[in-house]
DNA sequence: GTCCATGTTCTTTA
DNA sequence: CTAAAGAACATGGA
């Protein structure tokens, strides 16, 4: 359910609240849901128990990289938390959810006790399907192969990513080594209202193709930033509630219903082992003259 | 039982 | 070498 919109939405609600506080306590329930970031790839692995990491350290930021939620230490260490498909944030929830396998007790900064909602607060990190992960970056690890952020490129520099590469369009975008924040529903949803055919290949964008593009992808994602993402079943803010820009979707997840564009029925077509929506009039493979 | 799912990563194939 | 396709991960809903 993540993508660039909902994990901003959490992130948004959790760094007002919780900087400034410190963990005072962890309570892992599963080794594997944590791991140390390493370049090799050859040792990760089993798990790493958080407590000793974390344990005393105040959290000095939360912020969003990609679709990962970033928490800094004022060790200078961070660890982030990516929710996969099904992972939740939960602050101070008033049941447990299922498959909660990580409990972060904060302590609020001193001097702040006392004041309204200022007390200890408990983070809770539930994930049925265990797609996310919690990784721990020691100080001064830190990017890996990630590409750029959407919401401030210039066009000019995804024109030029996309010459790069040779393959169809909808799975380039979804690539985050190319660029980072874009999932199913946002590419689709991208693809649309620049009238471009998923099939495209990145290569046979124009400049100006890859503008218009690049316009659609900032306007939607901002857009969806400012109703808190999408809900389509599992996903919901640090505070349980859902998103609300699954009802401005124009054909992600329609199939077969009308266009909200032109009136003609959403095709659906699978790429990469992934389902791509789109409308055969909007997004015509060769461009209209 | 079947198919499908907002993501990533590894393996196999071309 | 690149890239596409497939499978895998694990769970639950339709």
């Amino acid at each position: 359910m993540p993508e660039l919109p909902e994990v901003q939405a959490v992130v948004s609600a959790l760094a007002p609240v919780l900087a400034g506080h410190t963990i005072a306590q962890v309570a892992q329930r599963r080794q594997d849901v944590a791991s140390q970031h390493v370049i090799t790839r050859s040792l990760k692995g089993k798990g790493l128990s958080l407590s000793p990491l974390l344990e005393g350290r105040k959290i000095t930021a939360i912020t969003r990289r990609a679709k990962r939620i970033v928490f800094s230490l004022d060790d200078g260490s961070a660890f982030y938390v990516h929710l996969g498909m099904t992972g939740r944030l939960t602050l101070d929830p008033q049941d447990e959810l299922p498959h909660t396998h990580l409990t972060l007790h904060l302590s609020p900064p001193r001097g702040k006790t006392g004041a309204p909602g200022t007390g200890h607060r408990a983070l809770h990190f539930s994930d049925p399907r265990r797609f996310g992960k919690v990784v721990h970056l020691p100080t001064g690890q830190h990017e890996d192969s990630l590409g750029p952020e959407p919401l401030d490129l210039p066009a000019a520099t995804l024109h030029a990513l996309l010459q790069a590469t040779d393959r169809p369009v909808k799975p380039a975008l979804l690539d985050q080594s190319l660029i980072v924040g874009l999932g199913n529903i946002y590419v689709d949803e991208s693809l649309h209202a620049a009238q471009i055919h998923p099939q495209r290949k990145t290569t046979s964008l124009t400049l100006p193709e890859a503008t218009k593009l690049n316009a659609e992808i900032q306007r939607i994602l901002k857009t969806a930033i400012a109703h808190k993402g999408s809900t389509l079943r599992d996903y919901r803010d640090a505070e349980g509630n859902p998103g609300a820009f699954q009802h401005l979707h124009v054909v992600y997840d329609r199939e077969g219903q009308p266009c909200k564009t032109c009136g003609t029925p959403i095709q659906r077509i699978v790429q990469s082992g992934r389902s791509t929506h789109f409308c055969p009039t909007c997004q015509p493979r060769k461009r209209p003259r």
